[in-house]
DNA sequence: TCTGGTAATATGTCTGCACATATTATCAGA
DNA sequence: TCTGATAATATGTGCAGACATATTACCAGA
């Protein structure tokens, strides 16, 4: 408590967040400024700053020039979860990956998809349509809108051996998007892919990526009945 | 492009951005070390490293010691969401908050929730169900068990007035959890809180949150029909 | 050829210092 | 009393240097 064994930001991370849990500093209260803590702990400032700083971006800290580092009142919980790879997630349960192409057709979005995608006349798309299974069972169905336009080498890929999603990985990556979660009943053509019985409740994915403010591809996934996607916090 | 225009790790996290992006240095490729980027750019390595790990944290570059730094040949895309707190997304929406208290009884959690949290011969338990409401329609449905034993207070709180998720951030903050969201079809149950029809498609989340390997609550939230829970990435 | 020890190397981090910047507190003057 | 300029302050960030640590490459010896 005195002094001098805290050297490492690590370890004076692990010290404030206990203090935290202990509510020696409560919601809300102020800490000491980092200079103080410094001294306190025997380090640097620039240490006891990276470990606020840390603590600040895990939420648990709000930090502010000159008002000083108070403790959050409502930590915001953020959960960061991985976008599942497919053919990975499948593969880590050491079962194998399927993926079959059901529908390749070039054509034009329907005219609230395309306002989203806030296409231009001159785009080109692709609609593919695709399941993948984990030992034969079918996992996820995929109904994916393509840009041709932004993607070179697009045209000419026809996905009928390798799912989009990887495909766009390695020629398109690093790209910005949005993402939403929900639940739908199995339509008829849902359940027949995923063989299940129409109006069963679906974990469905949404996604829509960009470059730039060009759009890349969006795709809604569909999950087997009874997947679910876990996360810690 | 020569040298010495990024002096911050801003400047320097955007230039390397911009490479990775125009594919001056290719998915899985090596890039320079530190100390030669910190000289082609002007600046100090510490600097340099400052804008190469925050891109690694970001899941766009890989480094290892001795091994160098990387371009990310699967980049990890990593959702950031904020676990909503319902009575903060209602009232942002500008409609009227609302919380009914259904069922408020102490018990013992089925054989496989009491597993799952670990719990003690000792504990005391409460179940809650509650619903909340959005301009009066319902909104979410709640079915949690508070760990009365790890809870100060709580046994005294009777989650009449208030939502327990609300109560809890408040009195037993800066926890860690599991999360995960999936869809079920609604129980006669489900249905007759949410207003809609059994079977129909929910999306739901189950959280567990502990503190200190000590559990707190476990909480199923069903979610309105058509509910989407949306973030970026 | 295989194996284990050693050297080389890139990143990880700490220190002490300095200055930048945002924000608050203060106080003089209208 | 109000207003605007100014000072004070806590965090944000940069730099140079140093040492720590993980990991690879290499080489000698069996």
């Amino acid at each position: 408590m005195t002094a001098g064994e805290f050297k490492n930001w690590q370890a004076v991370q692990e010290e404030v967040r206990r203090r935290i849990h202990a509510r020696i500093w409560a919601p809300g209260e102020m800490i000491p400024n980092e200079q103080d803590l410094a001294e306190e702990f025997g380090c640097a400032r620039a240490t006891v700053n990276r470990a606020l700083r840390n603590l600040s971006e895990a939420g648990l800290l709000e930090r502010r020039r000159k008002a000083g580092t108070r403790v959050a009142l409502h930590p915001v919980r953020k959960a960061t979860l991985n976008i599942p790879m497919i053919r990975k997630e499948i593969e880590d349960r050491g079962q194998g990956y399927g993926y079959e192409r059901l529908l390749y057709r070039r054509g034009t979005p329907p005219e609230a998809l395309l306002r989203q995608l806030k296409a231009r006349e001159s785009d080109q798309f692709v609609r593919v349509k695709s399941v993948q299974t984990a030992d034969g069972v079918p996992f996820v169905f995929e109904d994916r809108w393509v840009n041709l336009t932004t993607v070179p080498g697009a045209a000419e890929q026809g996905f009928a051996e390798m799912s989009a999603n990887e495909w766009l990985l390695t020629h398109a990556p690093y790209t910005e998007g949005d993402i939403a979660f929900f639940a739908v009943s199995a339509s008829d053509e849902v359940a027949g892919i995923l063989g299940c019985e129409t109006g069963a409740a679906i974990f469905v994915i949404d996604r829509v990526t960009w470059d730039n403010d060009r759009s890349i591809t969006s795709v809604r996934q569909y999950f087997r009945p009874g997947y679910k996607m876990q996360t810690s916090i």
